[in-house]
DNA sequence: CGAGCGATTGAAAAGACTCAACCACCGTGG
DNA sequence: CCACGGTGGTTGAGTCTTTTCAATCGCTCG
């Protein structure tokens, strides 16, 4: 709580502007989005929010990765979604009305902007045209999730890890795969040795290359014929 | 297809009238609701839409139960969610702009009201407010989702299984749960024969009664504590 | 009566997990 | 500068849950 930094900060200047959601209601009211923010460090492992507590607004993510989890019956995390920069994380409790049902930690140092609900919930009421496009978001990723259903329900771990690893490669884009064996196994849905078996399987097959901690996908495509469909 | 028969139908002698997403429209322009919609009757196993198509329109469910599945690699079906009487189902391809992502089948014979494209999203146009039912709606629906994944990834199958006869029994309410044990062991992810195992000792344990092949939940309450959580 | 589908049972196989130990790296403090 | 502790990574062996395969049963329908 007490070792984040503080920084003023203007949504016109953030590179993602154009990106977010939130971009149509920046581009046509940018006098009023354009308040100064205050942008807040994050270190690695520090909780955005956690499950059973209530929103107060979201989080817009500038920079560094974000995991959103829920935990099972034993405290064992599923990772539902790594979030990159330019995303918006936590609205969903904020419309469903209730508490949060999953948490959110920095899996790295990040910078992160707070919008207070009441701000956020009055910039959706001025500008109708975000709604939309909140709710076709929200179909997207609903689509997403059952797909995402399936593939833990029926393939292999070897298929899902595959599968897996190309979304990972998509999310860090540029840089190397950088997550704990930990947080990659809970992401997969497996146990930590078997991640760590498999990885060494993928590495020999030429589809990986591993560095220190860090992965590098050599070839996409092979994974994605392994993962299936 | 041609075994579909037809009926005049009002929304506003629908029973379900007030509970459906639509209902605030309903209640506010009962004139324009209440023009004279073609409800169908769906045999069992008939298919509403199938993942990839295009959406035309929504369906609203007045009697009988629908699945909503997708296929795995092998055309296994993973089954995401069993309608009943009163909901509206297949609108959300409608907003995300593709295809279909999942598919939707009558589970026994059905009653189903077909709405337009073209009418439903100007009832949306018209009605803001039904906007913000629709992003509560698909934002529970989304945590909920959450739950499924970390319930399929981390339980056992007898966990899963004590977890899905509650929700089950709250979809079927006053009604046995009518089945086919292939579809409840897509619906739980595991195979029909270590479903079938399990229900037996289900019953032994004085958990579920078992008529035919229809099934009573005798207590709910064990259930949820063998479910954990 | 025969075909066929869904339900059931048994036996064997396999995929994945657990447990236990060990390693490697890194920052800290003496 | 080095010993120490801690975290995260790796490996091996054994276990066990769950699946798969094969066969049988029972009911319904033409």
């Amino acid at each position: 709580m007490s070792d984040k930094s503080h920084k003023q900060f203007l949504c016109s200047n953030c590179e993602w502007h154009k990106l977010s959601l939130l971009s149509d209601f920046c581009e046509r009211n940018v006098q009023d989005s354009d308040r100064h923010r205050i942008s807040n460090h994050y270190k690695r492992n520090q909780s955005l929010f956690a499950e059973g507590s209530y929103p107060r607004g979201v989080f817009c993510l500038n920079h560094g990765k974000v995991k959103v989890f829920t935990r099972g019956d034993e405290g064992k995390e599923q990772i539902i979604h790594i979030a990159k920069a330019g995303e918006i994380i936590g609205f969903r409790a904020m419309f469903s009305g209730g508490e949060y049902k999953v948490s959110a930690t920095a899996l790295e140092d990040c910078t992160i902007c707070f919008i207070g609900k009441e701000e956020f919930l009055s910039i959706i009421d001025t500008n109708p045209a975000i709604r939309n496009d909140i709710i076709r978001e929200l179909s997207k990723e609903l689509g997403e999730r059952a797909i995402f259903i399936t593939n833990i329900a029926q393939k292999t771990v070897r298929e899902r890890l595959a599968f897996a690893l190309t979304i990972l490669g998509d999310v860090y884009g540029e840089d190397q795969i950088n997550l704990t064996r930990e947080d990659m196994a809970n992401f997969i849905g497996i146990a930590t040795e078997t991640l760590i078996r498999l990885l060494k399987d993928f590495k020999e097959e030429g589809l990986i290359d591993i560095h220190n901690r860090k992965l590098e996908i050599i070839s996409k495509e092979k994974l994605l014929v392994i993962a299936g469909k």
